[in-house]
This record gives structure tokens, C-alpha cells and sequence, in this order.
DNA sequence: GTCACTTTGTTGCATATGCAACATGTAGGA
DNA sequence: TCCTACATGTTGCATATGCAACAAAGTGAC
């Protein structure tokens, strides 16, 4: 990638208004919306979105797969995984399962109540996400997931069962 | 773990493609471009981003100003805050004066250090946020702005200096 | 083989966080 | 006044987190 003239002519580079209004704009929306579904996950009894995340790649997956290759899409670090993947295990949600190929790593696989208590949450997940976002129609809803994954450089993954 | 009211009476409602595009792309794109500001902030020394907040919006404020009134506009809990005052008054970047009209609290001030040290970390957060937003133009920020707004259901504030 | 280097994942420790209980002060009415 | 309800903040405790150091296995050059 090569610099801009602007770049080094400038070294502090101010965000125009435009941009400092939708960088405040995102923070705050996505934590409204999130912490309203975190909170109906918890009123209902159940653990944190990222446990759901989880076990969602684990069944998107279809076979056992390598923490390594979890940790990008759920975009942490290894060590948060690591001890994420500990209390799962504890709760017999998911297994480590020996890695015949590598001998440092393991794979995971959800267990039968990993897949049950996925199925659970997301009984009260998509309610709760529709009622977190139908503030905006389904049209305003596109246009708005083109220009995030526009900004971030994304492509979209899904979240949840489909019908 | 107990049912919802909602789920008994009415069908769970699933979010259409849409809103689970937009939910998706909000929750990744959202934490890509906070994670780079703050990283930015942790690699030129500088605390994390709620610290920059709280003190511009004492800044903002142009007068002491209670927590319960901060901890609204930072969306946060009163017990996080109270915390989060402590280690900034033990850094010496904030001060808890005694408020005569509601002995149960107190008003919050920057000090010199604290007005000193948002300025420093701006100087860093400014080209942070730019970076991480520069994928799009002012006229698809001013978008992105409006539709968030409308999803979150909430106005504009300032984050930093102008000019 | 042997060496240095990388990749993969875990852990000890200090700090931060969530929750519920708490202390203290205010408000409003009988 | 006294009593109840509420508002404002703080804190004890259990748990979660970030960081840097670590262990163990793979990779590749020689």
C-alpha cells in the first residue's frame, strides 16, 4: 500500500465531521444494541454471546476444527479462546479432542448439550436482535450492512439458524 | 433456566436477512475499528479510550459535574464509574469535590493533568480513528451516521477537539 | 541429526469487572 | 416529627481479563 501525499505532509490527521459523527455513531449504537441482547440472554438464564458464537462456528464448521482457525472469526486472541474454551469444556459444552496431525494442538467439537443449549439461545438471541434493530427497515438494514463491510472489509458470515 | 413471557405468547420472531446482515457486520466492524484506536492509544503509552471519554466530557461540560449525570452520556453502570474515578483521581487526572447540595455526592473536575493529558492522547486517537474509518468518503460516513442513528434511536455528540 | 526459529496453545500474576449488599442522604407524606 | 421509599455512590467477593513468560511440537537450514 503506498502513501498518499497527505499522509506525509500531515502528520496528525484530523477524522472530517462526517467521520467523527459516524465513529461515535457506531460505538454507541453497537453497544446499545449488544448489551440489549446480552441482557436477554442473561435474563433468561443463559450464558454470554461468545459462548453462543462458539458453538456456532463449532456446528458452521461440521467437523472438529483447530482453536487457531476459531480464533479469526470470533476475532480473539488465542489465550481469551484458550480459557473461554476451559469453561466450556467445564461445563460440557464442547470437547478437546486429541490432534493426530499436531501434536501441540486438539481440535474441538461441540457435545450433544453444546448443540441443545446453542439451539436454546437462540430462541431468545433472534428475538432479542430483531428487537434491538427494528428501529430501521429491511432496505435501510442492507444499505447499512453494505457501508459497515465497506468500512471494515468484511464479508458477512451468518449468525444463527435460517427460517 | 427460566422461559421468556414473549416466547409463549408469540411465535420467536427471527430477524429477517437484513437485520441479521446489519447485526453481524455492527458487531464485527464495530469492535475491527475500536480495536485498532485502541491499540494505537496502548502502543503510544496512553490509557484506554473510556479514560480520553470521561475527560472530555468534563471538558465538555465546562463545570463540575455529577457522576450520575457522566455516566449517562458514557453509557455506563454507577459502579464502573466509580472505579474508573478512582484509579483517574489516584493518576491525579481527575478531582472528587464536595457538593453542597447533596451530601450523598460529589462533583467531578479535571485537573491540569488530566486537560494536558487529553489533549496528548487526541493527538493520537485523532489519526487512529481516521485510519480506521478512511474506507469510506464523508458522504458514505454521513449515511452510515444517519442510519445508526436511527437504529440506536439517538443524537450526535463530539468526541474531540475541532479544527 | 542438530540447531535455531516458528507455531500453537496454556498459565502465573496483577488488575479489572459484575453482582449484590451496603452506607448515606434526600423526598414526600401521615 | 417519624416513617417509608428512593436516589446516589461505594465496596466485598468471586470471577474474568491482559500481559508476558512459558511449554511443547513442528519447520527448515545446514
Amino acid at each position: 500500500m503506498r502513501l498518499q501525499q497527505s499522509q506525509l505532509k500531515t502528520p496528525t490527521r484530523i477524522p472530517s465531521d462526517p467521520l467523527q459523527r459516524a465513529w461515535v455513531a457506531l460505538g454507541r449504537v453497537s453497544q446499545g444494541v449488544q448489551c440489549h441482547v446480552e441482557n436477554a440472554l442473561k435474563e433468561a438464564g443463559f450464558p454470554e454471546l461468545s459462548w453462543y458464537t462458539v458453538l456456532w462456528e463449532l456446528e458452521r464448521a461440521g467437523k472438529p476444527i483447530r482453536p487457531k482457525d476459531l480464533a479469526i472469526p470470533l476475532f480473539i486472541l488465542p489465550y481469551q479462546l484458550s480459557r473461554l474454551v476451559d469453561r466450556m469444556e467445564t461445563e460440557g459444552l464442547v470437547k478437546r479432542i486429541q490432534c493426530k496431525e499436531d501434536k501441540r494442538g486438539h481440535m474441538l467439537e461441540p457435545t450433544a448439550k453444546g448443540f441443545t443449549l446453542r439451539k436454546a439461545m437462540w430462541a431468545v438471541y433472534a428475538p432479542a436482535m430483531d428487537e434491538a434493530m427494528n428501529r430501521i427497515d429491511d432496505k435501510e438494514a442492507l444499505k447499512l450492512a453494505e457501508l459497515l463491510n465497506k468500512l471494515g472489509g468484511i464479508e458477512h458470515v451468518d449468525c444463527g439458524d435460517k427460517g
